[in-house]
This record gives structure tokens, sequence and C-alpha cells, in this order.
DNA sequence: AAAACTTTGTGATATAATGCTCATAGTTAA
DNA sequence: TTAACTATGAGCATTATATCACAAAGTTTT
């Protein structure tokens, strides 16, 4: 117990996971369970599950396993989910920015959708059910402060970055979950994290090319389940 | 060049990030790019994009740079873009399905939604613009044999995932890009990639509870921590 | 046309992530 | 209470990925 180095974001990414699963677990009414089972679900390496968990204490017991409520609790504090983070969307009157704003799941792993803004002044003012008006962006800033918010999701077009950048890295906001199709990096104050559905789908498209000329692009064998 | 191997599946990724930047340069009339300032813009080392790149070919000129059409050409080539995709998207109910469906951003890269399918019996049949009627779960290998789909778009809840999963691996398709909250496993027919909107916002947390605690998570330094 | 630049492509090196192995701690059964 | 099991935690080995650094190729300047 000297070392502890700083965990890979893969590990933070399966920690999100293997909470997910232990959650289902304790509503099923299992107690505790080895990492061998667990890797075995997720088709991980045990080991690597062990290591992930290593990362941040000794939470198993030899010989037993895992406490799943206490791994689970464990895993909640890691992630800091503790505590409510709340979050607003930008490109709310968007088809995806509905969407997100209207997902009721979010809530269940204690995140809350507080404000809702876009650029269009033709919808700015339209109520959103459960969570109030839509904003414009220009009170982007003050609404962050006033209302604590901590995340950004950005649902925007691209043609909009132009003018939506300045005014979120200004917001106040310490991170920014970046749905629309171009890059934006991090930076010192703010965390920016990206996701790209197109990059996805073009993902699964390279394989699929890869498999039409021939060449598996699974070099490894197949992850089975069983269960 | 000898070797070659096979490149990594971030090296796909960024491929997908290289060629939306490219298009851009095009539309602005840039004719050529280094690997330096693709770099710069997209905040990687430009020896990556050069090796990147040159697991696939020599596209670049020294002294110069990249053609930015040729590289684009080259990029939408080696992704397997310049076929059209056929996609399908199943629990088109729902309301991520619903955004996805509606999206246009998707035909401009050349993948087209071409069916819809949801369990609950109450919308199929109903009428969804541009795409078609939304079809039956018990349909969707008939359909996918009849309209040659090849990539599965899941937005299911995750209840629904124990009668959907047979008839989604049966069903004749090669790729499924899975948004529901539970990890989908690939198989040798299969090629499963799952996209978890929660996992994405619950690093962000982590990384704003290292915050909290006065450690950076840009730092490299060792986190030492007891229980 | 030679010298001074620029930028690629790649071998060598560094860093990171994953997987293997086993001593150790804990449990169960006799 | 001893012996046979079980499963963790951690050191080490292996594999994968990213970065450095430079020779080779091409361009521009003088």
């Amino acid at each position: 117990m000297v070392k502890k180095l700083v965990p890979p974001q893969a590990t933070i990414r399966r920690l999100s996971i293997y909470l997910r699963y232990l959650n289902g677990l304790d509503v099923d009414g299992v107690k505790v369970i080895s990492s061998h089972d667990l890797a075995r679900r997720l088709a991980l390496n045990p080991a690597q599950v062990r290591k992930d968990l290593a990362y941040f204490g000794e939470f198993g017991k030899r010989g037993v396993g895992y406490s799943v409520k206490k791994l689970r609790d464990h895993i909640v504090k890691i992630l800091g989910l503790q505590k409510m983070r709340k979050i607003a969307i930008i490109g709310a009157g968007g088809r995806l920015g509905t969407a997100l704003a209207l997902y009721t799941g979010f809530e269940r792993r204690n995140f809350k959708v507080c404000a809702l803004f876009d650029k269009d002044p033709a919808i700015v003012g339209n109520e959103v059910e459960g969570i109030g008006n839509i904003l414009s962006i220009g009170d982007l800033s003050k609404v962050v402060k006033e209302k604590g918010i901590e995340i950004l999701i950005l649902t925007i077009p691209a043609a909009a970055i132009k003018e939506i950048y300045d005014p979120v890295m200004l917001s106040g906001v310490k991170a920014v979950l970046n749905f629309a199709p171009f890059k934006m990096l991090s930076t010192e104050e703010v965390d920016v994290h990206n996701v790209d559905l197109t990059t996805e789908l073009e993902s699964l498209s390279y394989r699929l090319s890869l498999n039409e000329s021939g060449i598996s692009p699974l070099d490894k064998a197949p992850a089975t389940e069983e269960d």
C-alpha cells in the first residue's frame, strides 16, 4: 500500500460500468461478488477488475470477494456521485437536446438538468415541462452562477460553434460534455469531453469494410457470454 | 514500408476526426495541411498524426504536407465511407431514438436510416416522415435481409434488453451501436460498440470531485490515499 | 546549383494499459 | 485446530500506444 498511482481514464469508465452492474445485483439481492464473476459478466479480465478497484483502496475480502453494497458505495464516493451535479443543456431546441432534456435516467444517477438554453430567439421563453423556460445564451454566465451549474451539455449544430464557444468557456462551468460535431479542447478551467456520434458510426464502418475485404477486425477470441 | 501492423482503434477514431476537419478545410479552400498544423488544431502530437496516416500508406509530400482533397479521399476509402451504409433504429419510439431518426447529419456522412423498429404495439405502424412506418421487432430479421441493413442503433431502455437481445444478434446485421445503459458484448458475427451517456457524465463527475479535493486531474503526481 | 529550410515517414524509446502469477489472508469442512 | 479451498492484492511480464528524434525527400532562397 505504498504507491497508488493515478488511475487510467479507462479505469474510471469501467468503475461506472461496475457501478451499474452492482446496482442491478443489489436489486436482485446478491450480497457478494468476486472479481472473477464481475469480469466474466463484463467481458474483462479478473485481474483488471481487482487492479481497477485497488487504485482506490482495499475493498475486497480474501477468500470471499467484494460486498456488493459496500463496493457500490465506495464507487459512488470515488466518482463523486454522492453529491448531486447540476447540468444545463445548450441547444435545447434541437432534437438531441430535447431528447436529453427529457431523459429521466440522469436523475436516477444524481445528475439534474436545471436549465435549458438555445440561441434561437423563436423558442427562447418556451416552457419545458419539469425544467423551466428555455433561456437565452446571453444569460448563461448569470444562470450558471446563480444555480451552481457544474456541467454543460452541448447539442448544437456545427455552425453554431463560433458564437457559442466563448460564452461556454467563460460561463464559469467546470465541465462540458460536447455532442456537437467538432472537437472542443479542454482548458485549465474547463474539462471538455467530446462524444461524437458520427465518429462512432464511422469506426463501425471501418470494421465493416475490413470484413468485406476478408480481414477480421477481431484478431482476439470473441467475447462469449453465458448466464 | 515493410511491417504495417494493425492500427489501434484510437487511430480509426482519429481518422474520423481528421476527416471532418479536412472537409472543413476544403470548404474554406485550403489546399495543403501539415501534420503539425493538423495536430495543433486537434490537440494531438504531430508524430501521432503522421503515424496514424502511415498505417495506411504514404499520403504526404515531404517539405510540403498533405493535400487536403487527396487525404480526405484516402480517409473516406479507409473508413469505407464511399459506400452508403444502411442503418435501422430499434427503440424508435423513445426520445433518443426519435432524435437520431430525425437527425439529418448522418446522411451527409453517407449513412442512411432505412427502418425504424419499436416493441411497443401502440406505436408500431405510426409513420415517421422521410423514413416510413415504425415496424415490429418481429419483422427485424426479415427487413434487415430485404433492405440490406448493416448497422443497428439501439436506443432501448435497460428493461427491454431481455426481449431485444436475441432478435438483434440473430437479425443478420453486422454491427450494433448500443446507446442502452448496459454493456453488450461483441460476437464473431456482430460487432457491438457501446456508447454510454451515463458513463460519460460519471467520468466528468470523477474529475470534478478530484478538483474539489484539490488535485488537478491533469497532474501526473501520484495520489497517495488511505481509507 | 548549393545552402538553408521544411516536413514527411520511421526506427528507437518512453509511457501506459493489460494480463499472469503467486504469496497472503480469510473461509469452510472435518 | 488443521487441512483443503477460495479470492484478493501486488509484483512482474507482456502488450499496446504515444512520443522523440533524425535521415531522407522536397522546396525555397541566394
